[in-house]
DNA sequence: TTAACATAGTTGCATATGCAACTAATTTAA
DNA sequence: TTAAATTAGTTGCATATGCAACTATGTTAA
């Protein structure tokens, strides 16, 4: 594997990509006001989607371990974007519900994350896209495939 | 921007694929005895390219800031992978070499690495790879435009 | 029914990261 | 030539992350 090599594969390309859309996301972010790390973003979208879900399904639902999600709702329910509310039936669970200030924010985001995918994608064909699309799902499938045959 | 929308947009397949594919990566190397990060990699990549740079390009070329290339570098000097050289022409600056255990830990990772990015790609076509890898540039002087225009 | 097992969530320890503020050294401009 | 500006690197504070070990609770099997 040398130099060459290396940079006619696709690995480099895709980790410098996603850090550099998320820095493009977290400043655009903050240039409009909206105070959300990328993670945080993602539990409220979630959320939005589906209220009052289990900590360990959100956790699965947003590709983070059980631990990093824990922390993370420590840090929203900080900020009040969310809170834990523990069941009556199965006192090991937490529902997750999102706030009226994190509804708020999120809604908020809504048209800013529209600006930002308009601006990455720019220039770029549907076909494109959709290829680009199709090949990320294939990498994340023959990854699925070696984990689970492990 | 609605559940439909967002999900024929590249935004959430980037950051999730490269996610899964540095789970992969990691994996794989300690699969493989090979006891370091990705981002311990990288610096080790770029040394071994170019050994004695300073730790301002060596955040530069590596996508990081200096502050965390600091700390990095802390962490890679512990584990006796680079060590620190000041100086003596401008005392700011300190050159980072790699050092022999640096040297063979790398050259034990490439066949490591080069079945990684097999798997990986696995199954997709040159021509896929060759357009996946054109739009993530084009996503990435996209972000640049807008950085630099501001 | 109670002992073994499984599950949900948290905590300690480690890694990585960025911004802002800082120190020390060097360069530039008045 | 000396004061101002710049540069390289570090540190404090904050965020995010995973693994392993742990607690508390709930389920299953002997």
């Amino acid at each position: 594997m040398d130099k060459l090599l290396i940079e006619k594969t696709l690995l480099p390309y895709l980790g410098k990509t996603a850090k550099y859309s998320g820095f493009y996301f977290i400043d655009t972010f903050h240039e409009n006001g909206i105070d959300l790390s990328k993670e945080q973003w993602l539990v409220l979208k979630k959320l939005h989607d589906k209220d009052g879900l289990i900590q360990n399904d959100l956790a699965f639902i947003t590709d983070r371990s059980k631990t990093s999600l824990t922390r993370l709702i420590n840090t929203m329910e900080k900020k009040q974007l969310v809170h834990r509310v523990n069941s009556k039936e199965d006192k090991r669970i937490n529902h997750i519900h999102i706030s009226d200030l994190g509804k708020s924010v999120f809604k908020k985001s809504l048209p800013v994350l529209q600006k930002i995918i308009t601006e990455l994608q720019k220039g770029i064909s549907d076909v494109e896209i959709k290829t680009t699309i199709k090949v990320l799902n294939h990498i994340q499938s023959n990854i699925n495939k070696k984990l689970t045959s492990n």
